[in-house]
RNA sequence: GCGCCCAUAGCUCAGCAGGAUAGAGCGUCAGAUUCCUAAUCUGAAGGCCACAGGUUCGAAUCCUGUUGGGCGCACCA
């Protein structure tokens, strides 16, 4: 696994040089922080390849004005081979234009990595879990849960492309009053499956057709034995069985977007191995836990209200606006009470913990920071913990929303939507917003997606290379590296786009937000079907020419380009196509 | 009442830990098809970056307040 410094890494390596060689003259105080200094592809190709603000940022240590300093560090700059210009620019930058063999050589240089390209090391030695889906194993996946599935799992991609060591896990709820719900619920279509006319799902239930099978296996596998038997005869087994084919279901649902978590962590297990004792132990002997009662919740009116003491969590310490129960008053534990412990559990085997949820659970989020931080003590580390809200999905079909709701059982399914618009289509939209914003999803504007659609756009760019290679072959020239300084200023400033990938890689790795690669993408092909579009006009700036030496070596461009885009969709988990 | 998130072109959204004239797609208008896939491309019009203050060399970006929208506020998960 290759870590080549990038090109960006280099010169921001060539910038500190000479900042440190005028520390060493003087013109600037010995140990001056240089955090501040940047250096940026522009926005503007015009202002160069690259540009820093370092003039800018240090001019005032400097005693100086920002533009006499970045005089001397262009002076410093000057001379260097891989440097054609350095100019002062606005209040203060220099920007640097960049000799077209950095360029040849970051072509090279990707040839070289292959699917490696981007990879880093910057994450090496630290265990990231990322929890994420986590829908309570009542039934199939639901568009609801669809966004924190793919944001979840692109990030997870997207942390291991950065070195981290990444575990994807599933905390399965199989503990509440929930899924005795389910397991009453399975109950009635056993019953049904027996023979039983069992007429309309009796209120509380669910109600879902999904169940049909489940009673049906429940029926082949127990006969009749517990058709009249009481609740606590079948309950528990029930509830077990339920689960696992409830469990099943949501695998297969979430295999349809090609998610496959590693750990599926069983809240009653959890529970069986005593760990919310311990949890609660440790934090009553350090006064985080105890018996209280909490005041009556405002803004809403709740006419069985009753003040009750129960074990409360001090999460008021750790900025929350109350404290939270973590037993219930028949002695269970609440969800969060195991998801305390479910935590602590989680940082055992990890250094951080990333949890992606939906932001109707934005109001617990507070309390679950509280407990890990107050747990992370207990520990004797601190465990760097990071709550991600994925925003709400409003689902349109033509304009008119689509509800859902889990109690009618008349709720949109993921794998009805995978079904009608394909994976890709799903993941790539979902990644094409930032998640903290809420979104819509209408499936007439999704479907027929041909024109409107970025995935397309960028799966094309992939499929004109491909189609390109294919077309070469046929007449016996293939990619060929050993003419690249045939290629010209527009075959280099796609270069220059592709060797943007490591740094928005690494960016968006820190900053944690996959979608950032969806929209790099989306302008690397968007720059690809210029350049081919140039080949429209002017058949000298085909791909495919008379000269076999220049084809050659814009096959190998094209090849390093599909490479780019191939490596970025893999971390979004969708397919480059060959063709489409 | 309180907490969290959001507000950028007619619509859907970007804007990279403040930086040089604010970007893309769709839609609108004007163009390109003897072409390696036109599922593409070129150009034009379109903005008081919700509003008001503040921080500094410099703010769509950071802070405060206001307005508008979403989510949540039980011993539910």
């Amino acid at each position: 696994m290759a870590d080549t410094p990038t090109l960006y890494a280099a010169f921001a390596a060539r910038i500190d040089a000479a900042l440190a060689a005028l520390e060493m003259e003087g013109a600037l105080p010995p140990g001056t922080p240089r955090t501040n200094v940047s250096l940026e592809p522009p926005r503007d190709p015009a202002h160069g390849d690259l540009a820093t603000n370092a003039a800018m940022v240090l001019a005032k240590q400097a005693k100086t004005n920002p533009r006499a300093l970045a005089e001397k560090i262009v002076e410093k700059l000057s001379g260097d081979p891989l440097l054609t210009g350095a100019e002062i620019a606005g209040p203060g930058f220099i920007n640097l234009r960049l000799a077209d063999r950095n360029w040849v050589t970051e072509l090279e240089a990707i040839a070289a990595a292959g699917t490696d390209y981007g990879r880093s090391t910057k994450g090496a030695g630290r265990r990231v879990n990322i929890e994420y889906v986590s829908a309570n194993p009542t039934g199939p996946m639901h568009m609801g849960h669809c966004r924190g599935a793919v944001v979840g799992d692109a990030l997870a991609a997207l942390l291991e492309f950065g070195g981290h060591e990444v575990t994807r896990e599933y905390y399965v709820n199989d503990a509440g009053a929930q899924v005795q719900v389910l397991a009453r619920s399975a109950h009635v279509r056993y019953r049904e499956a027996l023979g039983e006319v069992v007429g309309e799902i009796p209120a509380g239930l669910y109600p879902g057709d999904y169940l049909v099978p489940l009673g049906q296996a429940l029926a082949a596998e127990f006969g009749d034995r517990y058709a009249a038997a009481p609740e606590a005869e079948w309950l528990d087994l029930f509830r077990e069985r339920s689960v696992a084919a409830m469990m099943d279901m949501i695998r297969a649902d979430l295999a349809l977007l090609g998610i496959h978590h590693a750990v599926f962590a069983s809240e009653a297990e959890l529970q069986r191995a005593g760990k919310p004792a311990a949890a609660e132990a440790w934090l009553r002997g350090h006064d985080l836990v105890f018996d209280g009662v909490l005041e009556a919740p405002k803004g809403k009116v709740l006419e069985d209200w009753e003040a009750v003491e129960l074990p409360l969590f001090r999460s008021t310490r750790f900025g929350d606006d109350q404290d939270r129960p973590i037993r219930k008053s028949d002695g269970n534990w609440t969800y969060f009470g195991a998801d305390l412990a479910y935590h602590m559990q989680k940082a055992e085997g990890a250094d951080e913990l990333i949890d992606i949820w939906g932001a109707d659970h934005a109001g617990t989020v507070k309390r679950i920071k509280a407990a890990v931080e107050a747990l992370a003590e207990g520990e004797g580390r601190p465990i760097p913990f990071d709550v991600k809200l994925v925003q709400m999905v409003a689902l349109l079909r033509d304009g008119e929303p689509v509800k859902m709701s889990k109690r009618s059982g008349n709720f949109v399914t993921l794998a009805e939507v995978v079904e009608e618009v394909g994976k890709d289509v799903v993941r790539f939209t979902m990644l094409t917003r930032k998640p903290e914003a809420q979104m819509e999803f209408d499936f007439a504007k999704v479907v027929e997606a041909s024109k409107d659609n970025p995935v397309f756009y960028v799966q094309y760019a992939h499929a004109r290379i491909s189609s390109t290679l294919r077309k070469a072959k046929e007449q016996g020239l293939g990619p060929d590296g050993g003419a690249l300084d045939r290629l010209g200023q527009p075959e280099l400033a796609l270069v220059k786009l592709a060797a943007q990938f490591p740094r928005e890689v690494e960016a968006a790795a820190q900053a944690r937000e996959p979608h950032r690669i969806a929209f790099y993408l989306y302008d690397l092909a968007a720059a690809f079907h210029a350049f081919w579009n140039m080949g429209n006009d002017d058949p000298a700036l085909r791909i495919i020419t008379e000269d076999a030496a220049l084809t050659q070596a814009r096959l190998f461009l094209a090849v390093q380009i599909g490479q780019v885009v191939r490596n970025g969709l893999a971390l979004l988990g969708v397919e480059a196509v060959e063709e489409l």
